[in-house]
DNA sequence: ACAAAAAAGGGTATATTTCCCCTTGTCGAA
DNA sequence: TTCGACAAGGGGAAATATACCCTTTTTTGT
């Protein structure tokens, strides 16, 4: 009986529709069986809680679900399942989660418009030689190394005070709201003009925006 | 030979994994083939135009593409191929986009994490019945008809303002920009405040970028 | 106890917002 | 044709809000 030679994969991926139906095309490629599937990071950690997963050859792992996303996900698997062999999937090629994504251990990141071919050589990469990048993911990990210096980092009082900046309220109405004074406001608005290389406060409102510090 | 009575499906999605998964998802249903599958409107439109599709009962259309996107391809579709039907498939659940697809002639709309059960019970009845609208959907509509009364219609002139207010230029900045006179700008600024019911520029941002006429 | 942050203040120059009025051109109705 | 309504473009002036200096007081961590 040859079916337990088959190698084990986990979906991770809130889209019903896909899961289900990738499941169908990895069962296809002939060398693998879907043993799991979960719509949130919740649940997926919930089940590693419960069982052992010694016996999982692959996690995909979507990037964009509710309750718990892919990097929250990620980062908990990175301290307590290390050895985990995960590919990222998602529709955004945006460079900071991609690059969140691996360094939190992702062996592999493919966007959803990849080619089943290309998938299935990503998942035969990833077992048998541990990572595959495709040359958009390879591009940023350069890019990233040639320039990780200067990291941004900013304190909570900031990020309350740009929550607030991206409303009508004036600073004025802002300090009170923070129970601060108005110059204290006027002092974070300046710092982080300077840390953020802006000049007004639609600058700041922007950075927020494109940083995901508030939602639209 | 009963293959010819299955009823003929076309995929228009972007994201090759889902669109390819999708097809055997389909397939196990039994009773559909998937006859053509493409990647975004233009590619679909093209096919249009050099094949009839008197014999496809059903497309399965994703909103969100490159080249041309679902909404604009639904667009086309009203003006020259009215009696095609069509199910849009999307991630988001925007009501806006939702009621545009749907006015525009869609005969139902998805979204991805809708279940495989659920989806097949729509396809069933939008062949069957002509349409098949969730409870999300048949609430948006509902909710449009009774709150379509004011629609907010923006001239040319101050969306290219709105665009660059979206930046930190000063208001006399984009005036020399857009070639007119300060005042001339601080009046699109007064309307704009009065008709988006706003008070600040950053709340002409915020608008800007919820209702995608810029972009972060 | 001491240096480093955080919080607050003073002062000033621009930018933004608000309100009310003027000109010019277009277009349809009287 | 002429009149009036209406929209686009422009103006004056005043009140607030923002942005940028530079200094002082309070807290805080070690």
């Amino acid at each position: 009986m040859k079916t337990n030679s088959k190698r084990k994969i986990i979906i991770v991926d809130d889209h019903l529709l896909f899961s289900q139906s990738l499941e169908l095309l990895i069962k296809s490629f002939g060398d693998y069986e879907v043993i799991e599937r979960f719509e949130n990071g919740k649940v997926f950690i919930d089940f590693l809680e419960e069982n052992n997963s010694n016996e999982t050859d692959l996690v995909l792992l979507d990037v964009n679900m509710p309750v718990l996303d892919g990097l929250s996900t990620m980062q908990w698997l990175k301290d307590n399942k290390p050895n985990l062999k995960v590919i990222a999937l998602s529709v955004n090629d945006d460079e900071e989660i991609i690059i969140k994504m691996i360094t939190n251990g992702a062996k592999g990141y493919l966007l959803k418009d990849t080619s089943p071919e290309i998938f299935k050589e990503a998942i035969e990469c990833v077992i048998e030689k541990g990572f595959y990048f495709t040359e958009l993911v390879s591009g940023m990990l350069i890019n990233k190394v040639n320039s990780d210096n200067k990291k941004i980092c900013l304190k909570e009082k900031e990020i309350v005070f740009i929550k607030h900046a991206c409303t009508e309220m004036t600073y004025k109405e802002i300090a009170s709201e923070m129970c601060l004074s108005p110059k204290t406001i006027d002092g974070y608005r300046e710092s982080l003009f300077d840390k953020l290389e802006i000049k007004t406060r639609i600058g700041l409102v922007l950075y927020a925006i494109k940083h995901k510090i508030v939602f639209v």
